[in-house]
DNA sequence: CTCTCGCTGGTCATATTGCCCAGTGAATGC
DNA sequence: GCATTCACTGGGCAATATGACCAGCGAGAG
């Protein structure tokens, strides 16, 4: 899907100002407003703009730490391994890859004690043969999409 | 800070459809609407939610090949690494952790091809040793954190 | 027993939304 | 050269949501 200039500051301004509506932004963008509606439409539409749901931080929820765990699964256990992942609720993203491990995925824990509980419960499941963790200490980049919007809109 | 069980199904139903507004929230949850706006009101301001930012997909916007480096860092390198790693652009996420790497990245790239020419970049700086790479293939679990709202809530 | 707090259910003026329309300009196809 | 298509403009409409209030109520705390 291509990505206009305009579509770029749509969605840059999005990321900025979430609560601004639709009239706003066309005034702050100096376009008519139906053009702003008729691009979100379409950057919705074609699945660039998955949505606007709320941004929920573990940390202040009670789950402080991070951790990225690599598994290595038994071979032809892998659906299974999924389905009993994807039912704790600390994983909070699963991965396939290819190299050393075989599945990565994102952990949060209420603590370094409560990560070990997180832990056990991941790898307490026959498919997993292995599992190494590292904790997260810092995030000096925190999830982000802006830069890449920035540069799929500006070189296009 | 607490999580109510009120506050979870506010989330949970901001999750699953979020152009719901305030008043019509408070109609399916059964409650007054200045409760739900009180209640919406804490949890940003607690940190809960941390806004609504709009959810990009990177693949709908070109870069549909997704990557976990773990980096190996120069004793002492560490931040201007950093600010490295935050002028790429395809680097989604950073995290500085303990284990077996100094720091993991999330990357994006436009194809397999393409990834090289990122992770060229990414490593292409004196303070970065080694990068060890896993391609992701599958994403069996996307992030997500309502598994993890609906605990908090329900424990409490 | 009193105070405080959160929730209710209601009002109000204002702003925004979704939807419609005709007109314009540029690029496309015949 | 000419007609068509498409995106954008600028406007107008009714319906709706918003933010800001308010008094009252019940439960729990001191």
């Amino acid at each position: 899907m291509a990505i206009d200039h305009l579509d770029g500051r749509i969605i840059v301004l999005l990321a900025r100002e979430p609560r601004v509506g639709v009239l706003e932004m066309s005034r702050r963008l100096g376009v008519a407003r139906g053009t702003v509606q008729a691009r979100l439409d379409r950057l919705q539409s074609g699945g660039v703009i998955r949505g606007f749901g709320p941004e929920v931080d573990p940390a202040a929820l009670g789950y402080p730490v991070t951790a990225f765990a690599t598994l290595e699964i038994r071979q032809g256990q892998g659906t299974d391994v999924r389905a009993h992942l994807a039912a704790v609720p600390e994983v909070l993203e699963l991965h396939t890859t290819t190299g050393s491990g075989d599945m990565l995925c994102r952990l949060v824990a209420r603590s370094n004690a409560d990560l070990q509980r997180v832990i056990d419960r991941v790898v307490g499941f026959e498919g997993i043969v292995r599992a190494s963790t590292a904790i997260v200490m810092e995030n000096p980049v925190p999830l982000r999409v802006i830069p890449l919007v920035e540069q799929a809109a500006g070189e296009e």
